[in-house]
DNA sequence: CATGAATGAGGTTTCATTCAT
DNA sequence: GATGAATGAAACCTCATTCAT
């Protein structure tokens, strides 16, 4: 099947790259082509990016499970779904690339607000506002992770190693947060359990916001960010 | 065209009926046979019964929308889905049945539990706890209560009148949270905000308690109770 | 199988007995209780005569081919469709005593009228109004008739010899006619295509009142009984 | 969403175009693909074709309401009833352009004949036996017309624009006889119902001729044309 | 007699995928 | 690279019929 040139460094070395942003860079992709040993023209890049788009959209708009290669593939301006087939190795390969662009966008969103901060507690708040902030202004992408990520199954060959990816990530933070509380700005509490409900959490926002267009994400991340802080900060 | 038996109350008069429980007990289902002014014979309620159980079952494992008629079918020791069809007005019907019977054992576990307790404090303990408890005994019915509310899209023709149901449910709750605001036992804080990030954070655990069968959910019961009582009682 | 009982004249033995009637009364129905040599109790005929009047509606509102089992059933006041599959030995033998049924209405309703007339074209024209001032009175009737007949294809087994009793009729008719032309009433015309335009012309109208409430049936008779008549007079 | 190429006349405007025939071209076809704005390929077009004529074929064979797309798919050689549904928009879709190609075969058959002649009286005759010499020549495609049209009910949405596309080109035949009982070549009589007497005559005779393989269509023709000259044309 | 339950076939439609061009 | 055609599976639903009670 030719030689395979993709990233084979653990989840968790992935994620020690990066810093606080509950989203981050996915580099575990495994495409069609990149599978296949062959560097990838111009061309091609630009409709797997155009197709990746037009799939964050459109599994916006109608779902996960909705979200079928007619639709996307109209939506990207193409007149068959062969194209899909050909770039993607899959619907799997395809939804693998809208999280990873989807986090890709999140991350260089979230990275500089977060590191604008010193202490832990104003880089958690940072987080959770700077997530809800990004809704407003992409209101696709975070939908479209959350949409992905909570329509895989356990035992979903071919996702196996993505979900790993984002349990690393999650085991990052898991880390920052302890040091939260070792620095004495954390009050005690389970890590993995707060980390959770925070996702969680947001990510109820970001789904309520599908339904409801009067919405005010940035003030209802205000209002998590107190709730969450109010969880989580020592009290004398 | 006979009598109509079926409960005409409003959403928010039958939600009144309820304490505090997160979940409550459903009553607008308009099942196919219900809705023809016929009452049903042991049989065809047993039937049922089994029909919803085995739909609930098959939704907590492979999702609502993989879950097929066949699938559920051949749960139930059915030979063919026509019978599914035939006791079900189309697939809404079987589900607003599914949340329906869901919400019944739920209702019935939580009401108690959290009706023992007086302050408004500790019935919010109560009833995170008793969450994370029944999904320990019966590790479907919330799955499913989930799945299907959360594959719910805005205009969904046919469910509209339960989603109203559900929002009558959470307003009933947030008069709750107020009355605790106002008597001094909880701080200033948005109930709606909370109430959704209450649900949101059990809901998660519902979903990977999917995955990893050796969570402790009733120790991470115990945890997020811890979480949001900081969040939301009143400090000196 | 029992001994059968059923009438085994032939067709056209049978058709002689009428006189004029464009429909008559079928009597070759070979129903399920009939062909089992059993005398049909008070009861079960009542019910009988309810399952195909409860047809003959179903039929002339939806059509032949949407008049299911469970349309009729519901129609008849009746819980189930098991009922019908008891009492008819099918859908074809159902269908049979539709047109029985309603032949028999049709030929009591037109015979009077049309033996009230001495010669072959009053009778003609007493036949053509007739049929539409039946129409006005019983509107479901003759489109029964027309539905079922009209959706009989050739080859159909267990219909053949009603079709067959369906050519009888009209080849008396035909008698009639030519006894007409040999009276030197009518002048000189195919007796087969003429009759076959008539009921053609009529059955039209039929079909068109379904949809047209407003459509004056009486007065398109008299306009269809003009035509006909000019048709088939003898010009001097 | 590219540019429209339809037809966007009106019924009347199109029956305008037509001078006598009793079967014309409909043009109101708004088929899968072409309402997306594209061109057709040469394959599809013939693949739509084929699909198509094997629907008049199977139609008239086993009437509209059991003519299922698996029989359509294989009398066209397609090994899955799917690729119909890829290339009409569902069954009315492809209705519609059985209709449309048979009028549009007799049209292109009948037109010639019709015009041939001058007097509003010689027009009638070559139009009746011109349907019947069609029937002989093409014996499926009057009956794919007559059963489509035939099945066809009064609220039937998706259909109703057709239908006034029909009533259109009767109300243009209509006027055509006006203007022969103005010129005096027909008596007094009401267009309406001797349009739809000839119609329903044809249409009889195309039913008959499904099961009667000997029957001689031309002839019927003539005589069915002798019937209606006596019954249309003016008596000194 | 009557009922409700059950069956299995058949209907249309959508989907992801493959393939020849 | 890109397209349209084709495929086969799977989905939900309706139907006529049979059967136990």
């Amino acid at each position: 099947m030719g030689t395979r040139t993709r990233d084979t460094t653990t989840p968790l070395a992935r994620a020690s790259k990066h810093r606080y942003g509950l989203l981050m860079r996915a580099r575990n992709s495994a495409s069609k082509q990149q599978a296949e040993g062959r560097a990838r023209s111009f061309t091609e890049t630009g409709r797997r990016a155009q197709i990746v788009a037009s799939a964050i959209d459109v599994i916006a708009e109608v779902g996960y499970q909705r979200a079928s290669f007619a639709k996307i593939a109209q939506r990207a301006g193409l007149s068959s779904t062969g194209m899909i087939s050909y770039h993607f190795d899959g619907r799997d390969d395809l939804m693998r690339e809208v999280v990873a662009e989807a986090m890709r966008v999140a991350d260089g969103y979230l990275r500089p607000r977060i590191e604008a901060h010193e202490s832990y507690a104003a880089r958690l708040r940072a987080s959770i506002e700077g997530n809800l902030d990004l809704l407003a202004e992409y209101p696709n992408h975070l939908a479209a992770i959350g949409e992905v990520l909570g329509n895989l199954r356990g035992g979903d060959p071919g996702m196996v190693a993505f979900t790993e990816g984002m349990e690393a990530i999650l085991a990052f933070q898991v880390e920052q947060v302890r040091k939260g509380q070792a620095a004495g700005e954390f009050c005690d509490f389970d890590p993995w359990v707060m980390l959770r409900a925070i996702r969680a959490a947001i990510d109820d926002v970001v789904r309520r916001a599908r339904d409801e267009p009067g919405l005010d994400a940035c003030a209802t991340g205000r209002e998590l960010a107190d709730l969450f802080d109010r969880a989580t900060r020592k009290t004398p």
